[in-house]
RNA sequence: CGGGGAGUAGCGCAGUUUGGCUAGCGCGUUUGAAUGGGGUUCAAAAGGUCGUGGGUUCGAGUCCCACCUCCCCGACCA
């Protein structure tokens, strides 16, 4: 892509609607716009960033053994009514009637819609485990939006459910969700902290909140630095490690994913029963395992910055690599530019060219701003020694080779495989 | 919803205390010229319902009333 045909408004100056690290660096990098409090515009950037993450979540989810779908936004109120749900959620639900006089609301969640459909089809503990996940908007009257993506009324969440015919294959899937949600984290180039966690308004017995440490975070932790472990900070304990002894830390939070062993609470009042091997009645068991995906892109900013801009861990950049012709105006160097486009395109690595007629200082403050993980910068030095030179934004180091070298090397650094050395 | 702050050009702000005549500044934008490795320089230009409605006044960005919006702190959550 072009720089010029593509859309990348950035900000020189910060918005005064900001607040967190995040929010402002989404601003300014020209990843995201408000509309109103609480819901936003993806743009060009924003949403090839949004894609990255959701294919690390659908290969991760893939790879468990989930199977994709994706459920209805509109659902009747009827339905909440019938899980008792309808209290719980109040002004958070969004509701209005159509013109026919029914009853929608804009799913809050789908715990509901997803065990009405499953319970139509399961019958037999034959048909078990189902694991099912999607990815897709969900709709929050929150009391306070925030943060820009970190809290926001309209929002991406994955959501996975299981269903099991007993507590072990519960647990089973459950430890599944759970390491496959350490690999997606990680991936996205957080850091995180897993702790046990009250499950709350959506029930069941136990259930793990995956935090990452963030100034703003919005909720606090205490975790040890000496073993990773985390612990809430309600908790009256000696204030040391329960598994290592070692002095505890009090940090901010941010939420990024909970997953939930429901149990019965769901298939028992909408009534998901299948028959087991000695052909009696069971409730089907169940679990449920989100990840706020807009949330993550906050996080993975909040982790990974500098006074500069973003710089987004490799798998999530938005392109793998900027190339910079730092004057256009050069034949030389915008034919050299073009050149080196085409062939990292050919082989397969994402790139996007600054082709705007901009000083080098311009191009230098966005490249670095909007956190693209290589940068290619092509000037007078390619003039004079006909060498490209590569720069990683995280550590600013630099590779000058020739271009065949340099692009070949390039070309062999693929999503998630890095050259560490730079 | 309770408490605090804010709304003036695309963005960031000054002006409001103490009402005064053509509402300013920086950045950006347009045109021209020079420049071309870290937001360059010079010249010219365009761009405004001062959040909205009402009121006081000879006169309101400024004072009064009502409302809307945004941000921050609290309850909620991915």
């Amino acid at each position: 892509m072009y720089w010029s045909k593509t859309f990348i408004p950035t900000l020189r100056e910060t918005p005064q609607e900001a607040e967190s690290v995040s929010q402002k660096l989404l601003l300014r990098s020209g990843l995201i716009r408000m509309l109103m409090a609480g819901v936003y515009s993806y743009l060009p950037l924003g949403w090839r960033v949004l894609e990255n993450i959701t294919r690390i979540i659908r290969e991760e989810m893939d790879n468990s053994g989930a199977a994709q779908v994706l459920l209805p936004a509109l659902q009747p109120q009827e339905l909440w009514q019938k899980s008792g749900r309808d209290k719980d959620m109040g002004e958070v639900m969004i509701r209005f009637t159509d013109r026919k006089g029914r009853k929608i609301c804009l799913g809050p969640t789908h715990e509901e819609v997803i065990t009405e459909l499953v319970k139509s089809h399961i019958s037999s503990y034959k048909q078990l485990p189902l694991l099912l996940y999607q990815i897709q908007t969900k709709f929050r009257d929150e009391i306070r939006p925030r943060f820009g993506l970190v809290r926001s009324c309209e929002f991406i969440m994955k959501d996975a459910y299981s269903f099991d015919q007993d507590q072990k294959g519960l647990d089973k899937n459950y430890n599944l969700m759970l390491e496959a949600y350490k690999r997606i984290f990680s991936r996205c180039g957080l850091d995180c902290l897993c702790v046990e966690a009250d499950p709350g308004v959506m029930g069941g017995s136990v259930s793990h909140e995956f935090m990452v440490p963030a100034g703003f975070g919005e909720d606090a932790l205490m975790y040890c630095p000496g073993c990773n472990s985390a612990f809430p900070c309600d908790q009256k304990q000696a204030n040391k490690c329960t598994k290592c002894k070692g002095e505890l830390k009090k940090t901010n939070t941010l939420e990024v994913g909970h997953i939930f062993k429901l149990g019965t609470k769901y298939s028992s009042v909408l009534n998901a029963e299948f028959l087991d091997a000695k052909g009696s009645k069971k409730p089907i068991i169940m679990g449920c395992y989100g990840i706020g995906v807009s949330r993550i892109i906050s996080a993975a900013i909040e982790q990974n910055h500098d006074q500069n801009g973003i710089i987004w861990p490799p798998e999530v950049s938005p392109y793998q690599v900027l190339i910079l012709p730092l004057d256009v105006t050069n034949s030389l160097i915008i034919k050299q530019a073009e050149e080196s486009y085409g062939v990292l395109r050919r082989d397969g690595v994402s790139v996007l060219l600054d082709d705007r007629d901009e000083r080098a200082g311009v191009k230098f403050k966005d490249a670095d701003l909007s956190g693209i993980t290589y940068q290619v910068i092509i000037g007078k030095d390619f003039l004079e020694t006909g060498k490209l030179e590569l720069k990683a934004r995280r550590t600013g180091k630099k590779l000058i080779d020739k271009k065949e070298n340099l692009l070949k090397h390039l070309s062999a650094t693929k999503p998630g495989g890095f050259n560490s050395h730079l």
